[in-house]
DNA sequence: GTCTGGCCTGTAAACGATTACAAGAACGAT
DNA sequence: ATCGTTCTTGTAATCGTTTACAGGCCAGAC
């Protein structure tokens, strides 16, 4: 025994199946026709096909996020904060992850085409010609959580990297640190470009050089450990519980964490030694220890923001792209002086 | 314009619509009418509408993951493992989060019904008869990653809890300690109960008492913190440095982090004043200091073995409902001598 | 009493695909 | 030359909804 259908529930009740779709829709009806539809639909248990009705209606009342990783911590904020925005517009959201091929993102967007989801917000880290191309071209709504270039025409919202590198910088400087490391996330990224410009910049303006570099493969804590010797031994560190630097600006959370690791497993400490500071203000930066003084990019907000511009394209499809820049601020722990 | 249907195409190519189907699902064809479908389709930029299939075929080709808690690391690897044993099936796998409430995870099981998905791999933190009941009555396969009642009649991969704390309790006595304390999750969960169980009889194998016992609010790192206390001052420590516990059991990684926390704030150190075992053996295991030696209950290979007896079960929807028990093992880090 | 206008309700046509069925073509066997 | 087989292709029904349209009914106005 199948799922009833509205046929047999027009049936049951003894009435045409438009006026059970318009009850079940809140169309006006009179008293009677509203009991008889509720009690059959009741009786036989029918749910509505969703298939049936996005089909029809050509929506689907679903909303995609798509992340390129999910064991970052920064998409959880991300994504609890899209997903309270989404929900009390009636939005189910569902969640997938690309994977770090941008090929993979460029099949997820033409994919929507497919009908999958009224709506799309991405966060790329990698952004190329064609990207903007298929979103662009996209058959719903899509909003960038990061950024593109503003010819692209398309709603963005951004954090603004170099102001938080400059939040990180001058708060290290306060505090004494004169000779400052950088560990990036692969420069090839939107973002890892961004805060190594970001970096340097903020550098000049205290007129200071960077005292070492690195960079690492992927925005993870495995990455994050595996590129710190290059940081420790690149620069010919002096001795132990000394080094060519005092401090380190990470381009996230999870790179931090993993050099904190390998710092201690040389002997130094932190803050003592060297002076840590994440960028993205995630949850692991209060887990971690010692915890994590970390640039909130404002994550939980570009969430909000992005859903926010997304319904309002969906609602309205010809509105001028807008690009939203959410602003820094740091959160001072432990893991500075 | 708007996105070109299978009957613009048809037309396009000078032949029907069944032809053009008949190409896209890879039927028999001559070569010709191949070639000329896949050029029209080319020139059209068509691509098939997933709703319409999906109505038609009765199925949509996406399965769902539904957890608790997105922030929850130990959710992060039940992801990846499901969703590479789905996508290796050619399904797509959407996530979404049901919140703490068992009336949302009964709503969401309910609501499978209106067709979002093909089945579903549900993970809830307490069960009860409604949610039961709910899933044996679902019109698409579910299968339960958590422990329910086998009488339930529902396909399940559970841990061994009790297993998991004997490891735990074995491993601590292994290394000398005897005062063995116990932070719990809320009691009224599967696994917190499970879990309160399973360490009272490994303490009783070795003949031992609970040092201490706190039962957390939630299975996270805040309410880690927050239970600490209970467990320091509840047996009345003698003074800083010692306490009446020299260690610690704790029902996740989340709260072993929060109490390791908490046990830095009043001067205990770990391993030395006090050993801590997590359980989960998430990526925050490693990724804390010191890193935490933790249980793997095998959230993977949990993920792996539901996401098969899903498909299993989509193949043939008769076959008797199977438990698995995936055992765990332990992984000894830093947090223990 | 007839007409107008406003509700309700029902009939039937979409939405965009898949697929059962039938018809036509090609081909070899008799 | 005819028939049967097989292979390919097209026609049309179908999936389960929503909704445009029309018809029926009733009330009120003239």
């Amino acid at each position: 025994m199948s799922r009833p259908t509205i046929a047999e529930v027009a049936r049951a009740a003894g009435v045409s199946v438009a006026s059970v779709s318009r009850v079940l829709n809140g169309l006006p009806a009179t008293e009677e026709m509203a009991e008889r539809v509720q009690r059959a639909v009741g009786e036989l248990g029918y749910v509505p096909d969703a298939r049936a009705r996005s089909l029809k209606v050509g929506r689907t009342f679903q909303l995609t996020l798509a992340v390129a990783d999910v064991g970052n911590p920064v998409y959880v904020t991300m994504m609890r904060a899209v997903e309270s925005v989404v929900a009390a517009a009636g939005y189910r959201l569902v969640v997938t992850t690309t994977g770090p091929e941008i090929v993979d993102e460029v099949a997820l967007v033409r994919g929507m085409a497919r009908g999958y989801a009224d709506g799309l917000v991405i966060s790329p880290l990698r952004v190329d010609e064609d990207l903007i191309k298929s979103i662009r071209e996209c058959e719903v709504p899509v909003v960038v959580a990061g950024n593109v270039p503003a010819k692209a025409g398309v709603d963005t919202v951004r954090a603004n990297s170099p102001k938080g590198m400059l939040l990180a910088v001058d708060h290290l400087v306060s505090r004494g640190r004169r000779r400052i490391a950088f560990l990036n996330g692969p420069a090839d990224t939107v973002p890892g470009t961004a805060r190594a410009k970001g970096f340097a910049d903020a550098l000049k303006t205290h007129g200071l050089e960077p005292a070492a570099v690195a960079e690492a493969a992927d925005f993870t804590f495995t990455a994050g450990r595996a590129a710190a010797p290059e940081l420790l031994e690149g620069r010919g560190r002096t001795g132990s519980g000394s080094s060519a630097f005092d401090a380190v600006v990470c381009a996230n959370d999870l790179l931090a964490v993993g050099l904190m690791h390998e710092l201690a497993a040389v002997g130094l400490l932190v803050p003592a030694d060297v002076a840590v500071v994440g960028m993205d203000d995630s949850e692991l930066a209060e887990q971690c220890f010692p915890t994590l003084t970390s640039v909130n990019l404002g994550s939980a907000e570009r969430g909000r923001r992005a859903a926010e511009l997304l319904l309002a394209r969906i609602e309205d499809s010809t509105r001028t792209p807008r690009r939203i820049v959410v602003q820094p601020a740091l959160s001072v722990r432990g893991s500075t002086p």
